[in-house]
DNA sequence: GTGGTCTAGACCACC
DNA sequence: GTGGTCTAGACCACA
């Protein structure tokens, strides 16, 4: 996993865990890896992988079962939706357009970036 | 000014540096508020308003005349719309549409948000 | 039997079988029911369940029988009776008593909460 | 600061924090003690102390200033009061009533330990 | 000066 | 085996 230097490593790892979720890779009540896989896996110290974990839990998305392991909230799934969605209509968005009126990018040439995009994908 | 807790408070006055310039309230060659006035205008400690002043610098779009002040370069507009142009669409599109498809978020409802967001300006 | 996060599951066992032999439900040198049914029966690794009965032979709660099973011990109730009453006399109390303090919880409040509850489990 | 083997260190010194909020020693919007201060004055490791730091703000009862340090939150009393009430009402009464029944101690008998303890204070 | 992040490594409780 | 806590020390961004 390789790292960008604009956020902290335990938040991307972070948001690593909410792709797995939202593609249902890692499902409800399913165990997720242990602390010290994922830390062998991306290649930090457990103990900033602990931090991702920790963070994880006190959102209610994963919870833990003493000595066994991390699991997938029950309504892990849901909670993950509500705060990516919350974070993208409330933060992301706004100033999207903000930037869109400023920079004077029209609606228009912001649909055919999405369907560029979305071609060069496929 | 309120300062939002995710972003470096200096790099929250760059972008408002930028707005001014978008918006040609400050035009190229005029002078700009003083170090001073800016720092006692949005309230922060003045040496975090030089960070931002030599930031603008760095990048060619303010220049300074020794003892007399802070200046917007002959092509600062220029180079601040090249400069966001790049960041909007290399950084921000990119993610923006990665993120509407892990979560859900069609073009169409996008292009809600943006018309109902512009009505409510009004 | 469903487990708090804040307490080691093996002392919320020992807790269990406070209870069993307070309520004299297990009288001594009544024989009490096998590790494996213990385990079985609160759904923990085995493990789990014998740290709590290694945990309440070291207090001389209870006693073992090669091959037999486990015992209460003779004077057991005495003993529980003993640790429990130490424990809330020299450590419960005195901490109840302080937090009343600083969260202005008068003794009234507190005789009141009691015959609430004691009027609800009726 | 003397340590209680019974809870993490960082929990220790929340609790500290607690208490000099509810006895207002540390009033609302006033500065904190620094990371640094708190981890001298306690004698443990800085990042001991920026876990406890960490966790009181997440539960919003103090906030953080770039480079200039803590604060207690304009509402961080009544904050603490809520935190504290609920878990004294909703754990610590229950189980001091549950143990009271096994152990047949008499709410007299706990009336005239409270009443004794206060006199040992003057 | 402030706090924030990260690493390395140790020790421990628990399952 | 699991996670949790703590220390020591380094480096960095920010005000």
């Amino acid at each position: 996993m390789d790292f960008d230097n604009s956020k902290p490593i335990y938040l991307q790892i972070v948001d690593f865990f909410y792709e797995k979720i939202l593609e249902e890779e890692w499902k409800p009540n399913e165990r997720i890896p242990s602390v010290r896989e994922v830390a062998m896996m991306v290649e930090v110290n457990p103990n900033t992988a602990i931090r991702a974990f920790t963070h994880l839990q006190e959102l209610e998305v994963i919870y833990n079962k003493r000595g066994i392991g991390y699991f997938v909230a029950e309504d892990g799934l849901e909670a993950v939706l509500r705060i990516k969605r919350k974070a993208f209509l409330e933060q992301t968005l706004p100033d999207v357009f903000k930037q869109m009126n400023l920079l004077n990018i029209s609606l228009e040439a912001l649909e055919e970036a999405y369907k560029r995009m979305n071609d060069e994908k496929k």
